[in-house]
DNA sequence: GCGACAG
DNA sequence: ATCTTGTCGC
């Protein structure tokens, strides 16, 4: 891989020069190799932020069953937190744990899904973009909430969905996942469209906000299950 | 210069 | 992201 990929401690000011860099290299055109297994990926944090947990889920991919999905293997890691959170520079604190986590998956998955942005970023280096690079890996970033870009209203039925736009540019879609919800915003990372994007994120999708394989990441990633399990412990 | 701002 | 109980609604 190229060394470039290979900083992490940079200052913001190197680390916006280098994602301008780097984004000239993603692919947005389909590059994906027959899928037969999909991984989620999601960071959480624990120590009051000391410590980066990434959680990665892999997941075998079956049409015949989706969005119902069989759950293969789930990779838990952690590592010292190496820099705060900055708008635009997420990746930068996040991916090398993301990377720890990858390294202990024992099945490449041929599609990754990121909790993030994937284009949808002022320099279009969303971390799902930066993740797809550092993998070599087709990657969709699905975002809870907006960073960048602007768009209309989006209808109220499942399955609908707006562009977002920026600079005269579609660099994504805002999709209305599940009725009576905030919408969630797709956007391809490397190695896609964003119709193909689209299609994959709506094909994982159950009757949640989340498609599976995002959804089950973050759940893993999130300390809120175990900790309820504290509880539920304690008091019995 | 004034806000906005993934997780 | 995380700290946190109950509570309103399908």
């Amino acid at each position: 891989m190229n060394s470039a990929l290979h900083e992490w401690n940079l200052a913001p000011q190197e680390a916006i020069a280098l994602q301008k860099e780097l984004a000239q290299r993603l692919e947005l055109t389909d590059r994906i190799d027959p899928v037969t297994h999909i991984a989620g990926m999601d960071i959480g944090f624990e120590d009051d932020g000391d410590t980066t947990r990434a959680a990665v889920v892999l997941l075998k991919w079956d049409p015949a069953t989706a969005p119902d999905l069989a759950v293969v293997e789930q990779i838990v890691h952690r590592e010292p937190t190496r820099m705060p959170y900055i708008p635009g520079l997420l990746s930068f604190r996040e991916i090398p744990a993301a990377l720890g986590a990858f390294k202990k998956l024992s099945t490449r998955p041929e599609l990754v899904m990121v909790d993030g942005q994937g284009i949808a970023h002022p320099r279009r280096l969303g971390i799902a973009a930066h993740l797809g690079l550092w993998l070599d890996l087709p990657t969709i970033g699905v975002a809870k909430s907006r960073l960048y870009g602007k768009h209309e209203e989006v209808g109220e039925r499942r399955g609908d969905w707006t562009a977002l736009t920026a600079r005269g540019e579609t660099i994504g879609a805002v999709l209305r996942s599940r009725e009576k919800v905030k919408p969630i915003f797709v956007s391809p990372g490397h190695r896609m469209s964003l119709e193909t994007s689209l299609s994959w994120v709506m094909q994982c999708l159950g009757r949640t906000k989340l498609p599976e394989p995002t959804r089950l990441a973050d759940r893993l990633a999130s300390r809120r299950v175990e900790k309820r399990r504290e509880r539920a412990t304690r008091t019995s």
